[in-house]
DNA sequence: AATTTTTTTAGAATTATTCTAACTTTAACT
DNA sequence: AGTTAAAGTTAGAATAATTCTAAAAAAATT
């Protein structure tokens, strides 16, 4: 494990948020100043290999990635970009079941307009 | 319901495969060689905003397309990149009732190797 | 300590996608 | 039918995210 790489982890880890490549960079560069775009890539990739996080894929915008501590979906407002996190119990046997074969990851994803989005929808167009 | 607009979704429709945007561009000028990219491109989007089409969002690589007829998920080979449908019942409703919140669309991914490509792997390190 | 392997760095290159501005088609109206 | 407006298309430039490259540094192995 590389100071690099500790770095990366910890800043996925730190709090609830889902980061792109970009920003889980910029925040690298506050502890490491030299650290590279291609390291923190790099480090995302060899990550997600060995299931310690997972990449969220961000349709159409950039990717993001989260903690793989607990299997989980994602609920994302179309609007914007936000990400929350959801169970559904059961879910990781239930997928089993209906795919028939050894499952690597899986990505579950609902795409909504979460309230404030659609709150302030609504207020535009009164 | 334009020209461009028609090959496009019936590219979509045509067979099971899960296209690119670039291979349904490539599909499109063999039947109207002035088709631009742009055009594919903006009747994607429009066809996944009346929800004609969903989009597979490609884990790193292209974004796919398929037919939204029925809900299903997609099974999503690491190696080759080859996708299959798969359902499971009463989905809708579970999902539904777990995020609790009007869903627009969802994706639902199960990562494995495929038959082949874990056949292929074998072989070579033997 | 010397050697080999792995990782990092900076920046160039690539890929997928979006943007732009001019042009064409379609629709709506008189 | 002719005119105007609106929507859609085109080609290519621009952008954004990610990957590649080659050299340097760090880590692991002998």
């Amino acid at each position: 494990m590389t100071r690099q790489r500790a770095v990366v982890l910890e800043i996925i880890r730190s709090d609830m948020c889902h980061h792109t490549a970009e920003e889980i960079f910029e925040l690298a560069k506050e502890k490491m100043p030299t650290i590279s775009r291609a390291t923190v890539y790099n480090n995302l990739h060899a990550l997600e290999a060995e299931k310690i996080i997972r990449r969220i894929s961000g349709d159409g915008a950039a990717d993001r990635y989260d903690n793989a501590f607990t299997p989980h979906g994602h609920i994302i407002c179309q609007e914007c970009g936000r990400v929350r996190d959801f169970v559904i119990d059961g879910f990781s046997r239930i997928l089993s079941e209906a795919v028939g074969q050894q499952i690597d990851s899986y990505e579950l994803k609902a795409r909504v307009i979460c309230s404030e989005c659609s709150e302030r929808q609504k207020a535009s167009t009164d």
